[in-house]
RNA sequence: GUGUGAUUGGUGAAGUGGUUAACACGCCGGAUUGUGGCUCCGGUAUGCAAGGGUUCGAUCCCCUUAUCGCACCCCA
């Protein structure tokens, strides 16, 4: 047998309703925001991810998925939805556009190469937002709010933002020179890991979680407090922005972020669900980035959610109980093969109306039948059989009701849209069996 | 990339180095020869992830590979 690649899942049944869902939910969110969708291609050549988000991230150094085209290009699946976007922007030239801020969401498919576990994948989708050419902090309180309103809709209460300012290039510039100093006599008592990340990234020693409750770093110089004027009353307004949109938050300055195109402002959402803490949301300013990419000097912000860990915690809370069901109108059943020909068009003349509409392909027993239209969870059921179509009529039955009709050809249509109508207005969407409908 | 646990019908699973792989749900059929949700009866894996090895004999022991789970690294 052949399995699906390591890493990857089929989304179907009830996953692929929430996962439906959730797109509509997000679509509505993003137009209230007057958010632009974007869809970009899901390789790129190589170099843009290298410069995009950095050939010292982790992302960039062991986990992309690369392969040369048969015209001995360098390609790579795209790991996150940044870089491309920014492509595209340039690319395009969306900077010359009247209107200003230019802002886009997406949701697609990512690819890292990781080891697989909970909420994570190898494939997997992000929901994200970038918008571009503007400093102010507005936006940035504005970006934040985006995946802090998207929870809320959702129900997804137990959440924590995280925020933190990188500052400008000075300001990383003069912290890490403060925290080498700091860390170059302490660094023997910190894990191995640690003591790697001081040579090849000494911010990084920051979030280690094995000497996370070390003094060590708990003394250690803040970046907060090396922040340029301009980047501390930058990130100042943000937090007064944060508190005007209601926006609880908590400012940590262990906020580091793996991908090297940061700048300013980064931030993180945290769910906690039953004592289990998740990242589902990432994201920060990037304002060198476009001209890194060779575009024209322009500021951005933006940020991505983790959309498999959203359906986990829709799934483990039940939050999908209103996500509607299968249902059919009607389940059309020949009990002959004479019966067939007719079944097959009356099946297809109830589609064409409108009605969704389910035939019996296996020429099942009557009895099997019935239990095919409860499963499908069908309304009504239309029998056709020898008596039927030798005296041209159908029986059909109203499977909740019990309610039994024979009925010609063209009394059909009216008599369900009659009954369907009446269904709406009088039925509770009643779960309860014995109820009995008013007609 | 490192460590660790797992993989048995449509599903949840029990189990054993030796002829019929438990049990439950589901499904199919019948009792009721054209009417569902209850009940009863019957049927339902030539197979125990794939390949190789040890053995008289392997689903069970060993090796390899694949996939899944969890943790680390890192991240959404």
């Amino acid at each position: 047998m052949i399995n699906k690649p390591k890493g990857t899942y089929d989304l179907y049944g009830k996953d692929a309703k929430v996962f439906l869902y959730l797109e509509d939910v997000i679509k509505t969110l993003m137009d209230s925001y007057n958010y632009e969708y974007i869809k970009t291609p899901v390789f790129e050549q190589s170099n843009l991810f290298h410069r995009g988000v950095g050939p010292s991230s982790d992302i960039i150094r062991k986990e992309t998925y690369d392969f040369i085209d048969r015209g001995d290009r360098n390609m790579t699946l795209r790991p996150e939805g940044t870089a491309s976007i920014v492509r595209s922007y340039i690319e395009n030239k969306f900077y010359a556009n009247n209107i200003s801020p230019q802002k886009f969401w997406y949701i697609d498919k990512m690819y890292r190469y990781e080891r697989p576990q909970k909420g994570r994948l190898r494939e997997f989708f992000q929901f994200g937002c970038e918008a571009f050419d503007s400093d102010s902090p507005m936006l940035d309180a504005e970006i934040i709010s985006i995946p802090v309103s998207l929870l809320e809709r959702l129900g997804i209460t137990n959440i924590k933002v995280r925020i933190n300012s990188l500052g400008d290039e000075q300001t990383r510039k003069s912290y890490k020179e403060a925290l080498v100093n700091y860390l170059n006599e302490k660094i023997d008592d910190l894990c191995s890991d640690c003591k790697d990340r001081f040579t090849k990234n000494p911010l990084r020693i920051l979030d280690c979680k094995i000497d996370k409750d070390s003094p060590i770093i708990k003394n250690a110089p803040k970046i907060t407090d090396y922040l340029t004027d301009s980047s501390k009353e930058h990130f100042d307004e943000v937090l007064e922005y944060l508190n005007d949109l209601e926006i609880n938050y908590e400012v940590d300055p262990y906020i580091i972020r793996g991908l090297d195109y940061y700048t300013d402002t980064v931030f993180e959402i945290e769910a906690t669900i039953n004592d289990e803490s998740m990242i589902i949301c990432g994201g920060g300013r990037y304002d060198k980035l476009v001209e890194d990419l060779e575009g024209p000097q322009t500021k951005a912000i933006g940020f991505a959610v983790g959309i498999e860990r959203i359906m986990s915690i829709i799934d483990t809370l039940k939050l999908d109980e209103d996500i509607p069901k299968n249902e059919l109108d009607t389940f059309v059943v020949p009990l002959t093969k004479q019966a067939n020909h007719f079944a097959l068009s009356l099946n297809q003349a109830l589609r064409l109306v409108g009605l969704s509409s389910e035939l019996d392909y296996k020429q099942r027993s009557i009895k099997s039948c019935f239990k095919q239209a409860e499963l499908l969870n069908a309304k009504f059921i239309i029998l056709i059989g020898e008596d039927e179509i030798k005296n041209d009529y159908v029986t059909i039955k109203n499977l909740s009701t019990k309610e039994e009709k024979q009925l010609k050809n063209h009394e059909i249509l009216e008599y369900l849209f009659e009954q369907l109508d009446s269904d709406e207005e009088h039925c509770c969407s009643c779960h309860n069996k014995d109820h009995k409908h008013e007609n």
